[in-house]
Order: structure tokens, then sequence, then C-alpha cells
RNA sequence: CGGGAGGUAGUUCAGCCCGGUAGAAUACCUGGUUUGGGACCAGGGGGUCGCAGGUUCGAAUCCUGUCCUCCCGACCA
């Protein structure tokens, strides 16, 4: 009644901010573009950081910190880098400012304290880190740095959408060097599949590795390789990125080691990333018309107690079983909200916590308490039933990892569904305007033709999946020979 | 950045065309009855009408500027 929603059939993307909003994940702030996370948001985001970071950590990487701020001649350092990134840089130009001579209580940027050279703010860190390893590495024994960084950046985007495209954001950024290519490429490579796992496991969202074409490609990549993920609305939505950058910014930076035979060689290098877009991700992936759908290995709450009672006689007897439980699911790891709560009633407190996408909700009344029993209701499928109050904290554990692989396979199934073959430009376009979805069609290898395919449909290639099967085949629009299909979307 | 829509109580919105005491629902506070899917009764508090100028005796309302949000488009490694 208090906090209605939107229904993705009626309008998707309102669907999508609704829930967003409602769900108390975010707020809009005074600032065009950037986002407030809010504490349940932001609890989210904490245990998907947590658990890359550890998985960083368990692939041999360290954490550390470089500047907000990057000089403007380091940042014009790569040419290709910089020139991607060129049109959506914030660029500080001044350090102090001061009191309005024309209008009291106002300030004005002081004339007199223009910087010496513009600080670009950050869109991504290459520039600056690279510039530091120049420092840290002489031999090959210096190498692999293996070092992540968790940090805001800005890039001031047109159009700004929650999570999904913000000015400001939350991300991870690696910054690797190797001695040999070999090497670096591994690295990329293991770091997308470390992604994968990540979004795969602990996110329920299936994904596709792939390497992105030459259109796609990060500035001053080599080869990007991508996970690409499949939203409702039948659009794809990249959900990481890791890159192989060759050698250069070690030749923009000049990132030279003495090899064993004491031979000077630039360094080769990998960067990968992934940021608070995925909380988008995750939204739009699982969400219904009811609220958000949270997997329970990153939900910030996996249990929600609501105790159902007349009078405090009722309420203190129930509330003694539900510490009960409480502790045995702590002892179990599971982390368990009571809401005791007297202002809400029960069912106010069913929608909220719908909403915010809890995944199991046990409702204890004087009824159970009797029978000894509990209710649990998991939040993907709206099931409820009556469970034994002495057996219920190994019950939830185990429903907690049930729930987690039914959204993995309920997501799975939607993307095979929507994952279909084109061999004609008609099919193409029919596929694309009817069902949405990933649609594997023949392309004939150049840029020109991808432009014109995003020029005509607004369709582009997600990627080329790893180990693509190879298949004679004509490109759809040109009609020229290819030897694999790629996968084309319309895409976040 | 272009086109469209919007900003009035914590929230959702009416009032604006045609200037004249700022409203409703909900939320909130107090008391009571309630509590198994968004309770009910009675009483009460709360708004510089996004911000800044202007027109006017008088502006939420008319004019100008500006900020923020949404939708569509362009753009988005």
């Amino acid at each position: 009644m208090s906090k209605e929603i939107t229904s993705r059939e009626t309008d998707y993307a309102q669907w999508y901010n609704d829930l967003v909003i409602k769900g108390e994940l975010a707020d809009y702030s005074a600032v065009r573009g950037c986002m407030v996370i809010k504490p349940y948001g932001f609890a989210l985001w904490e245990n998907m950081r947590d658990a890359l970071d550890r998985m960083f950590k368990e692939t041999g990487h360290v954490n550390a910190y470089f500047p907000l701020f990057v000089p403007k001649s380091l940042f014009e350092a790569e040419e290709k880098n910089a020139e991607g990134f060129a049109k959506e840089c914030a660029v500080v130009t001044h350090y102090r400012l001061k009191a309005d001579p024309a209008q009291k209580g106002k300030l004005i940027v002081d004339p007199e304290a223009k910087l010496e050279e513009e600080l670009v703010i950050r869109p991504t860190s290459e520039a600056i880190i690279w510039n530091t390893y120049k420092n840290w590495i002489q031999s090959y024994r210096d190498l692999p740095i293996l070092v992540n960084q968790w940090a805001n950046v800005v890039r001031w985007e047109m159009r700004t959408r929650l999570f999904l495209r913000t000015a400001e954001f939350l991300w991870q950024e690696g910054h690797t060097a190797h001695a040999t290519q070999e090497e670096a490429v591994a690295e990329t490579k293991q770091m997308l599949d470390v992604y994968a796992d990540f979004v795969e496991n602990w996110m329920a969202l299936p994904v596709i590795k792939g390497v992105k074409t030459e259109n796609e490609r990060f500035a001053g990549a080599v080869d990007t390789y991508c996970i690409e993920a499949l939203m409702q609305d039948g659009k794809a939505l990249q959900a990481g990125t890791s890159h192989f950058l060759g050698q250069n910014f070690a030749k923009a930076f000049d990132v030279k080691f003495s090899d064993k035979e004491n031979k000077l060689e630039y360094v080769w290098a990998t960067s990968w990333g992934v940021s608070t877009r995925l909380v988008g991700a995750l939204v739009m992936a699982h969400s219904d018309d009811q609220g958000l759908i949270l997997p329970p290995k990153i939900a910030p709450v996996q249990v929600v107690i609501v105790p159902i009672y007349k009078g405090d006689e009722q309420k203190t007897m129930i509330t003694k079983k539900v510490n009960e439980i409480t502790s045995q699911l702590k002892a179990a790891g599971i982390r368990v909200k009571y809401d005791d709560n007297e202002n809400a009633r029960p069912g106010w407190k069913f929608a909220e916590y719908e909403m915010k996408g809890v995944p199991v909700r046990l409702a204890i009344g004087a009824r159970d308490l009797e029978k000894n029993e509990v209710e649990v209701a998991r939040r993907d499928t709206k099931e409820k039933r009556m469970v034994s109050a002495d057996g219920v904290a190994e019950y939830i554990a185990v429903l907690l990892g049930e729930i987690q692989a039914a959204m993995f396979d309920k997501a799975k199934d939607f993307r095979e569904a929507n994952t279909r073959k084109a061999d004609t430009w008609d099919e193409f376009v029919q596929i694309l305007d009817n069902q949405g979805g990933f649609i594997a069609a023949h392309w004939d290898g150049t840029s020109e033709t991808e432009d014109a395919i995003k020029e005509k449909t607004k369709a582009t290639i997600r990627c080329i999946p790893i180990d693509n099967p190879q298949e004679e085949g004509k490109c759809i629009l040109t009609g020229k020979p290819s030897v694999q299909r790629v996968l084309f979307a319309r895409a976040y």
C-alpha cells in the first residue's frame, strides 16, 4: 500500500528505479549523475567486495592505493587510452576559493589560484600507476607486480542510471606487470575466470566469457576479455573486463627491466575491473514485481524472523524461542535479523522484506509455539512450509544453498531460452525487435560491418565467446565468408 | 548535449490555465483497541511550494535564469 512498484511489463526502466529506491539500495543526490549508496545497498556491495577481495588475495594479489588526481601530462602519455577517455574527464584547474566581493556569503574560484598543470580526476588509474611502477621495476626479480586497488573513479557521463552508469562509481582495478607476454596473457585470463566464478557462484548470474572486437576494446589494450550477462528485458550487460595491455603502457611510461641475460625489455601488463554496476546487474537479473530477490551468499540479511503475537506474554514466549533459533543460525554462520518492532504488523513486515529481497523469512506465532514449528518462506519462489523448530537451523542452512542454486538455474534457463541463432538479416532483425536476448550470427570480421549493424539495429557484438566453435558461414549483413558465429545483443 | 515530462508536508500527489488564508491520502506523534499478508478509532504536530531574480498592492500560480530527477535520443574503453 505504501510502496508500489511499477511492474516490469508496464515500464521496465521504472521498475528498476523503483527497486533501487524502494529497496533502499541508493538515493539520488544533489550532484548531477551521482548517487548516494544507502546502508542496505552498501552492505550488499561490501559482501560482494569482500568475496572478490578474498579471491584476489588467493590468486596472489595485494591491495594498494594510488591518488585520485592524475597530472594531465601523465594522463596523456598513453595516447589511445587518453583519447578514449578525454571526452568524459573531470578536470581540476584551481586550488582555492575566496569570498565573492560582489555577494556577501558567496564564494568564487580564486583566479590567482590556477594550477600550473591541470589535474585529471582518474577515470581509471593506468597512468598514475604505470608512472609509479617505473620506479618499482628494475630487474626481472621485481616481477611480477600483482596489485589491486579499491577506489572511486569519475567519468562524466551524459546520461546516468542508478548503479548502471553514474558519474562517480566504486570499483576495483587490478594492475599487473609481468616479465613475459605468456604470463601476462595467463593473468588476464585467470582474472576473467575469477570474475566469472564470482558472478556465477556468488551472484547466481550465469555469464559468457569472451573477447571483445576491436570496436569494443579498451583503449590502450591489445585484447579485452569480458563476461557478459543477460538481463530480464533481453538486454546484455558487461559485468566485468580483463585487459591484456601488451607493452603499450610500459612503452608509454618507459618501464623496462633487466632479464636474466641482462637485456633490457619492456614489461608486459594487464588490468581488470568490476564496479558497483554489478549491483545493477544483480537487481535486473533476479528481481520480480514484488521487489528485490537477492542471492543468499551476498544478501546483507539472509534470514529475517517475524514474530506474530497477541499481547506481551505471547511476545515474551516467542522471543525466547526466537533467541534459541537465532543463536543456532548465527552459530552456523547465517546472517539473521529478528524484527520485533511493535510498530509494524506482520503483514507489513512480510511485504517490506520481500521488497528488500531477504532470501528466507521465518514467521513464529503462538500456534506454532504449541506445535514447536516455524513457518519458513522463501523469497525466490514464494513457497511456504512448516518446519519443526528443532532442526530449523540445519534446514535453513540447506535451504539457503538451494535458493542460491535455484536462482542461478533460473537465470541460466532464461539466458538459454533467449539465446538464438540467426542466419539471415531478416531473422536477425526479427529476433532483436520481438524477443531480444543474445543472437549468435556470422559476421565478416570487419569494424565497418559491425558499425553498420549497430547503426541499423543498435545491436553490438558483445563478445566472441572463448573456445567458440569454428563454423563456415556467411555474414548476416554483407554475405561475406565467416569462420564463426559471434554474440550480438542490445546492451546496457 | 538535443527533445519531452517533472520538482508543493517524510512519501505519493492535487492546487497553477484564470494571482488573494497552502490542501488530501499516507507516514509521523499521543491514547486506546489490535496483530497468521501492507489494521482501526479519536486527538495532534509538520511545508522558506527546488533555488535565485523579476512583474505586482499581493506570486505555489505570471516572466527570466539556474539546479536536480525521470523518459527518449546522441554519447558511453
